[in-house]
RNA sequence: GUGAUCGUAGCUCAGCUGGUCAGAGCGCUCGACUGUGACUCGAGAGGUCGCGGGUUCAACUCCCGUCGGUCACCCCA
């Protein structure tokens, strides 16, 4: 019968086993994000519509079309948070967290957006993040990046690629936006209908046009990289050589300008070849304004976001296929004597194994048993029958090895400590 | 929002141009083996063929709609 009710569309349930995998991942971004001098942050997971306008910028396609919005009872407009970094920065403000100077949070938990799913693009997705408030050097972006690659090389993510680029600033962007303009106008009817709606609002968006009726007009545009103003020609060159110090491989790509409209300077993204189209695992950047546009001081800030349904894609395609090990124990009650008498014990095993005491409660053949036993992928079998009632023994069988072993049966606390110690 | 494609037992899928098609394998339960798991053999449980209309003497099979999955565009994590 099929189910009546059914997730949400752009939704998943993570049930066991793959709950664990998610559940070892954050924790192994936990401890590196506080190796890095960062603290987790926690949000609500709605704020009102307005500062996801004024944070990530009217006219993106976040605020425009990918938002969950609604009216609450007291018809205050909501939002279900689509980004982090908004309400980070809107917390710190709140918090005052400023006043003490540099600041770094990370963050960890679902972001939501209303698009159709497909490979790698969720509803309702889980981003991992950090936030880096106070420092306008280049030091600062290498942090940042270095904390996210970090985490590419602990899984051995090999075909990881670093893209790096640099939007320029208040000085040199607007430049840069009039070269595009030249660049472009005079080809505009040839080119997309997208690249012609978008070339007056924002041309650097056409950089990473995947249309082909753009693509000899983005091979012949000019590099931004060109047009840097020297303050962020200098803040670029040192951060790739803040880079090649660290022993982080990059490449120069200048056709990331990433879709949120608070980025300057720089700006990066993670990719990886087992993604499909959505192959950005990781981005981020500068944005220096940001800070002050949700009326807060003037605090330079970078960051980045990482997805963690994409990052467990990548893993389970390294992954290599295989048998679980077995951990932990059956306990199997032949009888309802039997069952009686396993109650302290399991009671106990449960208090002093980190590994699962596993029990089943049905009148079962000891077969039946065993391959629950089995299927549980434990280690060990401890079994107690009628004949072990009877000789006053326990039978503990290494489901590994299929080999038995007895065990007086006395107090819980004694035959968990017999377990314990011949199996450590 | 646009496009393509798919939707049959818990899982993976057969089911040709509409008329014993409601099936297979795996899994599950029980048994062969009064109490020893990955093998073997047998039996059994389990499906309103996503849902709703329509065409037809007759639809899982055709048409329309709808919901959902997948992939791509758009965009992004």
């Amino acid at each position: 019968m099929p189910a009546k009710y059914t997730a949400p569309r752009g939704t998943q349930d993570f049930v066991p086993p793959e709950s664990a995998r998610w559940n070892a991942l954050e924790a192994r971004i936990r401890t590196l994000a506080e190796r890095f001098g960062y603290g987790e942050i926690r949000t609500p997971l709605f704020e009102s519509t307005e500062l996801f306008v004024r944070g990530v910028g009217d006219t993106t396609d976040i605020v425009e079309k990918e938002m969950y919005r609604f009216r609450d009872r007291s018809d205050r407009d909501m939002a279900l948070r689509p980004e982090w970094t908004a309400p980070v920065v809107r917390a710190a403000l709140e918090h005052h967290l400023f006043a003490l100077g540099p600041l770094r949070l990370y963050y960890i938990g679902p972001i939501f957006r209303y698009e159709r799913p497909q490979k790698g693009r969720y509803r309702q997705s889980h981003q991992f993040g950090i936030e880096c408030f106070g420092f306008a050097g280049p030091e600062a972006d290498l942090e940042a990046i270095a904390l996210a690659w970090e985490l590419t090389r602990v899984y051995g993510i090999g075909d990881a690629v670093l893209n790096l680029n640099s939007l320029g600033d208040d000085e040199c962007r607007p430049r840069y936006r009039e070269a595009l303009l030249e660049h472009f106008r005079p080809n505009l009817a040839t080119l997309s209908e997208d690249s012609r709606r978008r070339l007056e609002r924002n041309p650097m968006r056409l950089l990473d046009s995947k249309d082909p009726a753009d693509a000899p007009f983005v091979e012949t545009a000019p590099p931004l990289e060109s047009m840097l103003c020297g303050a962020c020609r200098e803040h670029f060159e040192a951060l790739k050589a803040y880079l090649d110090l660290a022993g982080i491989p990059f490449v120069v790509n200048p056709r990331i300008v990433r879709g949120l409209d608070y980025y300057n300077r720089t700006v990066f993204e993670i990719t990886s070849s087992v993604l499909g189209a959505q192959s950005a695992v990781c981005g981020g950047g500068r944005y220096d304004g940001l800070v002050r546009s949700l009326g807060g001081p003037d605090v330079p800030a970078v960051g980045f976001a990482l997805g963690l349904e994409r990052f467990l894609m990548i893993l389970e395609a390294l992954a290599i296929a295989g048998d679980s090990p077995r951990r932990g124990v059956q306990a199997i009650a032949l009888g309802a004597q039997a069952r009686a008498a396993l109650v302290p014990i399991v009671t106990e095993l449960r208090r002093v194994l980190d590994e699962p005491t596993f029990a089943d409660y049905q009148d079962r053949k000891l077969l039946a048993h065993l391959k629950i036993a089995d299927r549980n992928r434990a280690r060990l079998a401890l079994i107690l029958g009628s004949e072990e009632l009877a000789a006053g023994e326990l039978v503990l069988r290494d489901l590994e090895n299929r080999t038995d072993r007895r065990l007086p049966l006395g107090p819980g606390k004694d035959v968990a400590a017999a377990l314990v110690e011949g199996n450590s």
